[in-house]
RNA sequence: GCUCAAGUGGCGGAAUUGGUAGACGCGCCGGAUUCAAAAUCCGGUUCUUCGGAGUGCGGGUUCGAUUCCCGCCUUGAGUACCA
């Protein structure tokens, strides 16, 4: 009986199927595991080997668990709305539902043939309307929240109102828009109700806002930055235009310093904590406010500027407040009309308008040159009362704190290169530091000088007391700035969760939750409407009647009863942002999840999946759990207690190498295209030799079709220098490649049939005839993708091989988490192993498994076994277990062991990595119950007790020979027996040693 | 620029607390079997001037360093005028 693994592995997909082997149950005794898989985005184009990497590491986990006694959850579904289905619509006009149908099945079937434990009865889709029902329902209850402060949790909108009603808004300790006006609660209830909602937006935790977006009306869509090049747009240089565009934001900012906390609480990865830091970005320092001086006081005409003006400034650094010798404000800020002398108003409007031009991207990418201009204005410095100029200038970003700085050139590089470009005065406040180069902008080893009540202090005692003194001024105060902003949450696509709103009065209004879902509507076009409005502007049937409560015709809209629906949709965010609380109760209709099932689950015990989701979907999700949290709908604020971040996998890609001449142009010469193999583009691909073997060959072959004469012509410009050579490289497919590098080159031909006459040069540099000679390729690794001909698919790996190989191959690549390059050749390792353990149970004559009693050394090859499997497993160190595995196979093949006693228990640490072999094998010796159910091996340390140990005999620390020692020998005995070794007395050559370390178990070291 | 990760044979990688560097596998070389090939099995495979040398480079700590410390180099990822 062979290993047939196509067969026994169908069987056992079938058998897992049709028992629902891995059906989580949400009622159990036993401690639940959660574990979770980044879903994937169905694509068209299916699953690479890349892909399933961190799914068979998860899966691996919660096998193993399972053998463990636990209760797990392990579910898989989809991330099914995006855009690539919504381009191929636009294309083809075939509706994303439909393709997106047709790839998820492509999906299921290619993650079924690779056995994974998922609980498929489970199964969500994020663009299933009993899925996003959910969505917007969560998007209803952010609408109806607002974020308090001093309880620091959201809470609902109508405690806000309350709070209006009986004492206005002075007292509202809120994250919420800037500037908003106070009122008390007599002018509240004065207030008509588009009034009300006006300013109740300004507190909800999404909320409508008025945002830029570029906007090419030639192309009718929104375009992104790196979309846009010189102002037009990269596909046919159309005009574009900023364009206000009114949009649903996220009030995520609120939730910064408990998302920065949170991280704390979570085992993810440094690397992976680190980025959400930096995203979340929180610098703490100070607020300090500075009066601008009215223009008369400096000998100005400018008496329109009053000395009411404030410019509020964002510092770090307060510390060095006296090294302020100008403010800077980025050319945006609104104070720079209103204070701008008219002396300046030219030089400052050109200035503006030159920035204007320049787009964000030419801004930051041009951070070298330095330019600015003056406003003729000045501030007064809080505590010396001094003058300071005001400045404008592009370095200053509208967008960050207040967008404007106090600027300090002897301690910060930017203001320092600003300074010296115009000639304003560097005032240097840190004693004993050279500023006559570069700014010192270390906050380490400064001690404040020239500086009044600061002077002698360090860092951060005068941070201390620069607060303390402002706060007395009422110019300041300490302050934290966070540079996470609010995220917008509105996408002017076809393919998304639409917004449960509807507009009265240009107010958004919710639909009741029991109305929900609201389906996407049929649209003829998936593209902008003329007018520029989303594609959802299309649809004919988008008006909400309140009194049926259902989507009506457009033709009804009233703007009475019925009303105009939101046009956008959510972005791809939405979705995955608490699919994982639905997976906990993934069919429930009154709730996203039940109580009960909330409370079992809680939370995602292994979240495995890619690091490029670190600042997006990691920290959104974050974001809405901890928002569910504060509502009380979930029971803990963070929702997945470790992350580990898969590695990728990167494609090996082939190359072939074209010989070929570079003419002048208009040359009329043609000449035979010819192929060299690997080894002579290795040996050439620097410098092509004119008077070798090769080269005059090659030459030959090229320029066969001329007689002699005409070649001799060609030679001499070859020789001029007129005609040169070189190497032309061309990706090949991968799968016309042999284990050994080797193009079949007939396939190649027929693969790319403009190469049918080219002439094949092999490495030993012969004309490939047959097999006289081979065509090696070059090999490179790239990330895998379809334009570069190395993506390998895992259908045919799993016809080939069988499941089981391209699972342990995955993991047998290397560490998980790394990237690394797969190599198809390299699967016959692990495949082999298989064939290898199959033959340990089963011979010729059937099963070779008896009752016999086990020997030491295969107990001993068991229980080592047995620990580093269970070891590797806790430290996600997969693929040495698979090299553990090998070992052990290898071990008791050459002990000819076929004790049940050890064969058995061995499926069983196998069964997770390769758990169809396991079953057949489990099966076969006369199991009827999945081997999912049987208890992981318990470790015995005595089988590995041994009484000598073969001692590493070290010279000054370099292992020279080793010696059989009874283990239970002490140092002395040891040294005895060492020094008394001929091998050491030869090692020695007669000196005698300085030093003898000995380390009982461990190892000997001769020193001298 | 900053932050993070990583540099070990021809290749993927191993060495878990400082203790035999190169486990395991691929590839390659040699052999057995075969009419032949595939498959299978056995042996070898870091380099070497055969003394030794060797884990990106230069130092240091230690009896002993891939592992710890200091300084650099390279590669990859993220981020970018963040005050």
């Amino acid at each position: 009986m062979t290993y047939n693994f196509n067969d026994i592995e169908a069987k056992w997909q079938k058998y897992w199927a049709e028992n629902q082997t891995f059906k989580a149950e949400n009622n159990s005794e036993k401690p639940k595991f959660y574990v979770l898989d980044m879903f994937p985005y169905p694509s068209g184009a299916g699953l690479h080997v890349g892909h399933p990497l961190g799914y068979i590491a998860s899966d691996i986990y919660a096998r193993y668990k399972r053998h463990q006694g636990f209760n797990v959850l392990h579910p898989q579904g989809y991330d099914s709305f995006g855009l690539p289905a919504e381009q191929y619509a636009i294309q083809t006009g075939q509706h994303p539902a439909i393709t997106t149908a047709e790839n998820i099945k492509t999906y299921r079937r290619q993650l079924d043939q690779i056995g994974f434990s998922f609980d498929w009865s489970r199964e969500v889709r994020t663009s299933d309307p009993s899925y996003y029902k959910w969505t917007q329902w969560i998007f209803i209850q952010l609408f109806n929240s607002w974020y308090n402060k001093d309880a620091d949790k959201a809470e609902d909108i109508s405690e806000l109102i309350k709070i209006f009603v009986s004492e206005g808004n002075s007292k509202v300790n809120a994250v919420c828009d800037d500037n908003i006006e106070p009122f008390s609660a007599e002018e509240w209830k004065t207030f008509d109700t588009v009034k009300q909602q006006q300013i109740l937006l300004q507190y909800r935790l999404t909320y409508l806002a008025e945002t830029e977006v570029n906007w090419c009306p030639a192309l009718g869509t929104v375009l992104a930055n790196d979309e846009i090049v010189n102002g037009v747009s990269e596909r046919g240089g159309h005009p574009v235009i900023r364009k206000k565009m009114t949009q649903w934001s996220m009030r995520i900012s609120a939730y910064a310093e408990r998302l920065l906390q949170g991280l704390d609480k979570i085992d993810w990865t440094d690397s992976l904590k680190e980025s959400q830091r930096n995203w979340i970005g929180k610098s703490v320092g100070a607020a300090v406010s500075f009066k601008v001086l009215a223009n008369n006081e400096n000998g100005s005409h400018a008496e329109h500027v009053e000395a009411s003006h404030v410019i509020d400034v964002f510092t770090t650094r307060p510390d060095t407040i006296f090294g302020v010798s100008f403010m800077t404000l980025a050319p945006e800020h609104e104070l720079v009309s209103q204070i701008t002398t008219p002396a300046q108003k030219a030089e400052v409007e050109a200035y503006i308008l030159a920035t204007a031009k320049r787009s964000e991207r030419d801004r930051m990418a041009d951070v070298k040159t330095i330019s600015g201009a003056f406003t003729g204005t000045y501030a007064e410095h809080p505590f010396t009362k001094q003058p300071i100029p005001v400045w404008i200038g592009d370095y200053v970003l509208a967008g960050y704190g207040t967008g404007a700085v106090m600027s300090v050139p002897c301690g910060d590089q930017r203001d320092y290169d600003f300074a010296k470009h115009f000639n304003i005065p560097i005032p240097n406040i840190f004693e004993g530091v050279d500023i006559s180069k570069e700014a010192y902008a270390s906050k380490d080893n400064v001690v404040i000088a020239n500086s009044d009540f600061l002077n002698g202090l360090n860092y951060k005692e005068a941070t201390k007391k620069v607060i303390q003194e402002l706060e007395k001024l009422g110019q300041g105060e300490g302050k934290t700035n966070y540079r996470l902003r609010d995220a917008v949450f509105s996408r002017q696509r076809y393919w998304g969760e639409p917004f449960p709103v509807y507009y009265v009065n240009g107010m958004p209004q919710m639909i009741d939750a029991k109305h929900l879902p609201i389906r996407l509507p049929e649209v003829e076009k998936y593209l902008p409407t003329e007018t520029g409005e989303p594609p959802l502007g299309n649809a004919t049937v988008w008006a909400w009647d309140t009194n049926k409560n259902e989507v009506v015709s457009n033709d009804l809209i009233d703007n009475k009863t019925i009303h105009p629906l939101e046009l956008n949709t959510m972005p791809g965010w939405a979705g995955s942002s608490w699919y994982f609380n639905r997976y906990m109760d993934p069919d429930n209709t009154e709730a996203f999840a039940s109580k009960e099932a909330l409370n079992y689950w809680k939370d995602v015990d292994l979240y495995i999946g890619g690091s490029e989701h670190a600042t997006g979907h990691l920290l959104y999700s974050r974001f809405w759990q901890k928002f569910l949290f504060d509502k009380g709908l979930v029971p803990v604020d963070e929702y997945a207690k470790k992350l580990i971040n898969q590695g990728m996998i990167l494609g090996t890609s082939a190359f072939t190498y074209e010989f070929m001449p570079s003419f002048d142009a208009d040359s009329k010469y043609r000449y035979n295209t010819v192929l060299v193999s690997n080894s002579i583009f290795e040996k050439y691909k620097k410098k092509i030799v004119l008077d070798d073997d090769f080269f005059s060959t090659t030459f030959n072959i090229m320029f066969s079709s001329y007689s002699s004469s005409e070649k001799l012509k060609i030679r001499e410009l070859v020789d001029k220098g007129k005609i040169g050579f070189g190497f032309m490289d061309r990706h090949v497919d991968v799968a016309l490649i042999n284990s050994s590098d080797e193009l079949n080159v007939n396939e190649f031909k027929k693969w790319r049939p403009e190469f049918d006459d080219a002439i094949f040069i092999g490495e030993k540099g012969e004309i490939i005839e047959g097999d006289n000679d081979v065509y090696k390729v070059g090999r490179e690794v790239e990330k895998m993708s379809k334009s570069k001909y190395n993506v390998v698919n895992p259908d045919q790996i799993c016809v080939d091989y069988g499941a089981d190989s391209l699972r342990l191959y995955e993991m047998f690549l290397g560490p998980l988490e790394q990237y690394k390059p797969w190599n198809t050749a390299g699967i016959t390792g692990v495949h082999g192993f298989l064939k290898k353990l199959w033959k340990l149970y089963v011979g010729e004559n059937g099963l070779l498994v008896n009752d016999t009693e086990p020997s030491k050394e295969s107990l001993k090859t068991l229980h080592k076994t047995i620990k580093k499997v269970q070891e590797d497993i806790e430290n996600f160190s997969f693929n040495t277990s698979v090299s553990t595995f090998m070992i052990a196979v290898n071990e008791l093949t050459a002990q000819k062991c076929t004790s049940k006693d050890i064969l058995e228990p061995l499926l069983v640490l196998l069964s997770p990595y390769a758990p169809h072999i396991a079953e057949e094998l489990w099966s076969q010796l006369g199991h009827n119950e999945s081997i999912s159910t049987a208890p992981f091996p318990k470790f015995d340390a005595s089988h590995l007790v041994e009484s000598s140990k073969n001692y590493p005999i070290s010279f000054n620390g370099k292992m020279r020979f080793t010696l059989e020692l009874p283990m239970d020998f002490n140092a002395q005995q040891i040294e005895e027996a060492v020094m008394a070794n001929e091998k050491t007395q030869e090692q020695l050559q007669g000196r005698t040693p300085k030093k003898v370390i000995i380390v009982p178990g461990k190892i000997v070291n001769i020193v001298g």
